[in-house]
DNA sequence: ATAGCGGCCTGAAGGC
DNA sequence: TGCCTTCAGGCCGCTA
């Protein structure tokens, strides 16, 4: 499951990789794997002898600026992009959705198993605060699939009082909240569980009836959380290999509420709650995280 | 305009 | 052993 530092990880694989870098041509080899795209698979020509200028991610949106137009990527459940240097193989695969062949010799290869990911030719469109549109570009330009997409927790851009000043005027549950790309981007399910247990927030509670100081430091803690699991996954991919794997060091060692649903609390030691949340789980601590009043409506 | 929900997809895992 | 069901979840688009 690709998530915020995932795909992070990733923009900085491709940026060192294929940044300068000229598009010879591209292959699609699923129906799927291309999805919205200006001019469907026979616009993706347009892209051959033009370079790569910058590697930009906003949420877990990617895209490469090409002259004037974009390469934007999304990875979805299970999306992986391999690079493999000019010479070495880049062989097919059962997964693999497209190849982009690059003028040097080099290949990116999308492999996607659930294929809820996919590649896609977008105009760019000017973003309304005119400053740098996401990570890894001065530009403010961004793909008009993403334009609606807010800028994500670890954006230097972004401000937490703001997310907290806008989180708070909405009528509705506060992971719902979280999960609403329209007010933040790039906390998955996993993250919000995370940064919901650091601050001791009820995932069901309303948003209008937490303070504006408790919102403000659950945002700080979602950065926090975000930028802990970057630290850590992005240290155990090599060059050649630019991946994606569910299965980082920080899933398996740091988390504290996501999967532990039955397990001891490390807090409290109450057993952590799991319950149905938007077709998805959701784990808590009961203690800790009481869904009313009590020792929770205070820091 | 905005909130909320269903659909898309496939492989792993568990039940019988 | 093997078939069936359930689960994982980001995002789009539909509805109220």
């Amino acid at each position: 499951m690709p998530e915020l530092p995932e795909v992070e990880t990733v923009r900085e694989g491709l940026e060192r990789l294929l940044k300068g870098e000229r598009i010879d041509d591209i292959a699609v080899y699923h129906p799927r794997a291309v999805q919205r795209s200006e001019g469907d698979v026979a616009g993706l020509a347009v892209f051959g002898g033009r370079t790569v200028e910058a590697v930009v991610r906003r949420g877990k949106f990617l895209w490469f600026e090409m002259e004037g137009i974009a390469l934007n990527f999304h990875l979805g459940m299970s999306g992986q992009l391999l690079v493999s240097e000019p010479g070495a193989p880049a062989p097919d695969h059962p997964h693999l959705r497209a190849r982009i062949m690059f003028k040097d010799g080099s290949v990116l290869r999308f492999l996607d198993q659930r294929t809820f990911g996919y590649l896609q030719r977008s105009s760019l469109t000017e973003v309304s605060d005119g400053r740098p549109a996401g990570q890894g570009t001065e530009s403010p330009f961004i793909p008009v699939p993403v334009a609606h997409i807010a800028r994500d927790v670890l954006d230097p851009w972004v401000e937490v009082g703001d997310i907290a000043r806008r989180t708070r005027r909405r009528r509705t549950e506060i992971k719902r909240a979280m999960l609403d790309q329209t007010l933040a981007s790039g906390m998955g399910n996993i993250y919000c569980d995370e940064a919901l247990y650091r601050a001791k927030i009820n995932p069901r509670r309303k948003t209008n009836g937490l303070s504006y100081q408790r919102i403000e430091a659950l945002w700080h803690h979602s950065k926090d959380v975000l930028r802990e699991a970057l630290e850590q996954g992005g240290t155990t991919f090599d060059a050649l290999y630019v991946n994606v794997n569910g299965a980082s060091g920080y899933f398996s060692r740091s988390l504290q509420a996501y999967g532990q649903g039955g397990k001891p609390c490390g807090r409290c030691g109450a057993t952590m709650t799991r319950i149905q949340f938007m077709n998805r789980s959701s784990t808590f601590c009961p203690i800790c995280q009481p869904f009313s009043g009590g020792s929770s409506s205070r820091l």
